[in-house]
DNA sequence: TAGGCCATCTGGTCCT
DNA sequence: AGGACCAGATGGCCTA
C-alpha cells in the first residue's frame, strides 16, 4: 500500500469526497482518466498479491482545471461559512439584547451571554415557580452563577446594587461572589432602556435612574433611584430591565393612554404573530406586596419585536399568562 | 508577553 | 451533489 503524503494526501481527502463525485463528468481534462488508470491500477487492483481491491472512488491528480474547481468549491464554502457564522453572531446580539445588561460599548462575550442568558432563565422560572418577590442576593447571585469576574462586575453594576449588602453575604460557587466581585464602580453600566422616552411617562412611572445607571432591580421591585429622565447619555439599544417585565414585553398593542399610565403595575404585553392566536392584552403583573409599590410603565420597555422579528412566543408564555392573571 | 476572544479557513460528516 | 453543521487550526487584536 503506498503512504499517501503531503500534497497528495490532502488532494485525495477532498478529492475522495467531493472531487470525484461531482465533477468527473467535466471533461475538460482530457486524458486525466487514463493518467489515473495508470496510476491507481498498478498499485491497488492486483488481485494476484492477495491484497483486497481497494474500494471507494478512484484517487485522480490534481490537475490545473480541478484545482481551480476546487479552489472555487473551497472559496464557496467558506463564503457560506462566514455568513453562517455572521448569522450565529446576529443571534447572539439579539440575546444579548435581552439578557440583562446589554451595553453596546462592553459586549458580554459569546460564552458569557449564553450563561447569562441561562442564568436568567433560571432566575425567571424560579420567580414564576415561587411566585414571589425574590431575595436581591441571591436573585443577582443566581444571574452571575458561573461568570466571570469581569461579567459579574457587569451585572452588579448593572444592578446597580449596593456593594455593601454583599459585604455580609456568604460566598457561592467557591467565593465567586465574593464582596469584591461587586465593585459596582468599577463598572458603571448605562441602561439604555432609561433613554427611552416611555421611563418618563406618567406620574406613575418609578424613578428608573440612579446617577444615569438602571437599577433594574429598584425598578421592579421599587427603590431609591431619582427620577432624571430622558437623558441622552445613552442612546443604544434598549436593554430589558432585569425583570419580567422586560423581557416578556412583546409589543405595543395600542398608543399609551391614561389607562395605561394608571396601570403602572408590571404590565405585559403580548402580541404574537403565531397563527394570531394569542393577541392577550396587557395584564398587570404584580410582584408581591413589595413590588405593589411600584412598578413599570409597560411602555417602558422595549417592544418585543425589536429584538425578536420573528415575534417568537416567550417560552413561558403561558405559566405567566395564568400567574398574573391570578 | 501571556491569555482571552474572535474571525476565518479548512476538512470531515451528515442530511436532503 | 451540494449545503449545513461542526470542530480544529491559525492568526489578529486587545488587555492585564
Amino acid at each position: 500500500m503506498r503512504e499517501p503524503s503531503g500534497f497528495q494526501l490532502e488532494t485525495e481527502l477532498t478529492g475522495a469526497h467531493s472531487e470525484n463525485l461531482g465533477e468527473d463528468d467535466d471533461d475538460d481534462d482530457l486524458g486525466e482518466d487514463e493518467e489515473d488508470e495508470d496510476d491507481e491500477g498498478a498499485g491497488e487492483g492486483d488481485a494476484e498479491d492477495g491484497r483486497p481491491k481497494k474500494r471507494g472512488p478512484k484517487k485522480r491528480k490534481m490537475t490545473p482545471a480541478r484545482a481551480q474547481r476546487s479552489k472555487v468549491r473551497r472559496q464557496k464554502a467558506n463564503a457560506r461559512e462566514r455568513t453562517r457564522m455572521h448569522d450565529l453572531n446576529s443571534a447572539l446580539d439579539s440575546l444579548r439584547k435581552v439578557v440583562p445588561c446589554y451595553s453596546k460599548t462592553q459586549k458580554l462575550s459569546k460564552i458569557e451571554t449564553l450563561r447569562l442568558a441561562k442564568n436568567y432563565i433560571w432566575a425567571l422560572s424560579e420567580i414564576l415557580r415561587s411566585g414571589k418577590r425574590p431575595d436581591l442576593v441571591s436573585y443577582v447571585q443566581t444571574l452571575c452563577k458561573g461568570l466571570s469576574q469581569p461579567t459579574t462586575n457587569l451585572v452588579a453594576g448593572c444592578l446597580q446594587l449596593n456593594s455593601r449588602n454583599f459585604l455580609t453575604e456568604p460566598c457561592q460557587e467557591s467565593g465567586r461572589y465574593a464582596s469584591s466581585s461587586f465593585s459596582v464602580h468599577s463598572y458603571p453600566y448605562p441602561c439604555a432602556r432609561l433613554a427611552s422616552p416611555h421611563c418618563q411617562s406618567g406620574s406613575n412611572s418609578l424613578p428608573l435612574r440612579t446617577h444615569g445607571y438602571c437599577s433594574a432591580y429598584d425598578s421592579l421591585y421599587g427603590g431609591s433611584g431619582s427620577p432624571e429622565y430622558n437623558s441622552p447619555e445613552y442612546e443604544g439599544p434598549l436593554s430589558p430591565p432585569v425583570c419580567i417585565n422586560g423581557n416578556f414585553s412583546l409589543k405595543h398593542q395600542s398608543p399609551p393612554s391614561p389607562e395605561h399610565e394608571k396601570g403602572y403595575h408590571y404590565s405585559m404585553h403580548y402580541s404574537s404573530g403565531l397563527a394570531g392566536s394569542r393577541q392577550t392584552p396587557a395584564h398587570n403583573l404584580v410582584f408581591g406586596s413589595s413590588g405593589m409599590r411600584s412598578g413599570i410603565h409597560n411602555e417602558n420597555v422595549l417592544p418585543y419585536h425589536d429584538v425578536h422579528p420573528h415575534h417568537e412566543r416567550p417560552p413561558a408564555y403561558d405559566e405567566l399568562n395564568a400567574f398574573f392573571h391570578n
